[in-house]
DNA sequence: GAGTTTGAAACT
DNA sequence: CAGTTTCAAACTC
């Protein structure tokens, strides 16, 4: 194992993957970046790659994670793991599907997704950090669970997923579940419908769900092509559905189940159907579970016509992960059809992404696919739904072009899909925004200002020109910085050429009242944020570092 | 709703 | 890296 720092990033490297099939590897390796023990899952018996992270503690802020982990022929498959939370939006990490048998994205695509983990909201389990896939994954996963399989409904409840060979290879069952709470201490059976939990019964792949949003779901490894057992003939597999011997008598041995260490299946016996009871202490996460991104699937349940019940995961979720995403809704005659009506929502109905309560904006992009950042859907990392965009690339139905896009802007901006709004606060307003803008005709007081947009006080870090928006409290009692430390100084180009043709001359008094300004404003902020002095220090000289770039930077274009 | 304006993103 | 083009949202009428 290496250990190494790129960039701001501490890395661990599994360099020698014979190593790590040998079972040497050490069961656990310490974050380089914060010494958070982190326990490693190898498991190699299954006989392929599936490396995953389920530690006791959780991954912490700014830790990143680079394994390498073999495919079934040895060769190393990259695995990138990045936690950069917490923060509102979720941190994310690549990651090859082979790598995460568990969630069955091996056999949803060929190409490495975008995985997501809300590292604060990890509860205690005991056995460490699940992974909070989101919607998307969620609905590859569950699609995972459904491809090659047809529904069938016995009983209420209980389901039955069938290849289309006919071969039964899960079976699960869906409940109405006690409210979950997520990690916010809100109660998600309050913001929705009926709360359901899915169940594979056979592996013990679990989902939460409710009628609208599909919230959580726990290892789906039983849909992994050749690893599932036959629930109905556990004693004599057949061959197609056993997979290698290995695979199954590892699954026979250890199935985690709600994290648990549970006893497989007896043999022979009838798979239990019955799941526990929401309080049940067997499910420790749900008495806290972490708050996912949720897919909004609006067909009421009752428009459903197969497959699952009214009260149970709902058809438009089950179609949203074969990623015909949420686009089956009743026609006139109450029949599903794919012929999504678009619904085209308020303008400035705020653009909150999914992990907002609030609706989603829908983009209207005819020309971009959706794949480049001028579509906000893509921008924000989220699948388009129910938008009015045309030739729509960002789903999965396109998820090659569409890694390949995400590829292609982290490349180029490997912060690309982190929030652009800071967390650091200003009097009202929320964070700032990390780039800054560059408006010229707006005065950063119209929505063309993505600082003004994000309700966010342009800071020093915008190369804005005229701006207006600033903190009119601020304006009052900081008198010239007000103006906008960065328009302030570009307003004193007039003037510096009256005075001399030294560059140091654009250092007027004025400007040492405006860095001033700062400086102070920095320090209250930090005062208020209850930073500790050391970060307060840091806090201020940083803040003074840009003032003195942006001063260089003026004084050279004035006398250049 | 069509046309214009705007600024971010992409491109050169 | 700077200038230009493309793009989609915001805005105006």
């Amino acid at each position: 194992m290496k250990t190494f720092t790129e960039d701001k990033h501490p890395y661990v490297i599994y360099e020698d993957l014979s190593q790590r099939s040998a079972g040497s590897l050490p069961q656990s390796y310490s974050s380089p970046a914060s010494g958070q023990k982190f326990f490693t899952n190898l498991n190699s018996s299954r006989g392929h790659s599936d490396t995953s992270l389920e530690g006791d503690e959780c991954p912490s802020q700014g830790d990143v994670f680079e394994l390498r982990c073999p495919d079934d022929q040895g060769n190393g498959t990259c695995l990138l793991f990045g936690i950069h939370g917490p923060s509102f939006h979720p941190p994310r990490h690549l990651a090859t599907p082979s790598c995460f048998p568990n969630v069955t994205l091996s056999a949803m695509a060929s190409e490495p997704t975008l995985f997501e983990m809300p590292v604060e909201s990890v509860p205690e389990m005991g056995l460490g950090c699940p992974w909070f896939p989101t919607g998307e994954e969620l609905c590859d996963a569950a699609a995972c669970m459904t491809s090659r399989c047809k529904e069938e409904q016995r009983g209420e409840g209980v389901f039955v997923k069938e290849e289309t060979s006919g071969e039964p290879v899960c079976q699960t069952r869906i409940e109405k579940c006690q409210p979950t709470l997520d990690h916010m201490g809100e109660n998600l059976a309050m913001k929705g419908p009926d709360m359901c939990q899915v169940r594979c019964s056979v592996c013990g792949a679990v989902m939460l769900v409710n009628n609208t949003k599909l919230v959580q779901m726990n290892d789906m490894q039983c849909v992994l092509p050749g690893q599932v057992l036959n629930a109905s003939e556990q004693q004599v597999p057949s061959a197609s559905h056993r997979g290698p011997p290995e695979l199954s008598d590892t699954h026979e041995k250890e199935t985690f189940i709600l994290g648990q260490m549970v006893s497989p299946t007896p043999a022979g016996s009838h798979p239990t159907m019955v799941l526990p009871g929401p309080a049940s202490p067997s499910l420790p996460f749900i008495q806290a579970a972490p708050t996912f991104p949720t897919v909004t699937c609006d067909v009421p349940p009752e428009t459903l016509k197969r497959g699952w019940s009214s009260n149970s995961l709902p058809e438009p979720c089950i179609s949203q992960f074969s990623q015909t995403a949420c686009n089956v809704f009743p026609d006139s005659k109450g029949l599903l059809t794919e012929t999504q009506p678009k619904i085209p929502l308020e303008r400035n109905q705020h653009s909150g992404t999914y992990w907002d309560s609030g609706a989603r904006k829908a983009c209207q992009c005819m020309k971009s696919q959706c794949l480049k950042f001028y579509c906000d859907c893509f921008a924000n990392g989220e699948l388009c739904i129910r938008c009015n965009c045309a030739n729509c690339y960002n789903n999965m139905e396109h998820a090659h072009e569409r890694y390949k896009a995400i590829k292609i802007c982290l490349e180029r901006n490997p912060d690309a899909f982190q929030p652009k709004i800071g967390n650091r606060k200003w009097g009202k307003v929320k964070g700032r925004h990390n780039m800054g803008c560059s408006c010229k005709r707006s005065g950063c007081t119209k929505n063309y200002c993505e600082c003004y947009e994000a309700n966010t006080i342009c800071s020093s870090t915008c190369k804005c020109v005229g701006c207006k928006n600033y903190e009119e409290g601020f304006k009052k009692t900081k008198g010239v910085y007000a103006r906008c430390k960065n328009d302030n100084i570009l307003s004193y180009k007039g003037n510096l050429y009256q005075y001399s043709k030294c560059p140091l001359a654009c250092i007027t008094s004025d400007v040492v009242e405006a860095t001033c300004g700062c400086l102070i404003a920095c320090a209250e902020e930090a005062e208020k944020e209850g930073y500790t002095p050391p970060q307060a220090e840091k806090m201020i000289l940083q803040e003074f570092g840009q003032c003195l770039t942006q001063i260089i930077r003026y004084g050279l274009d004035l006398f250049m």
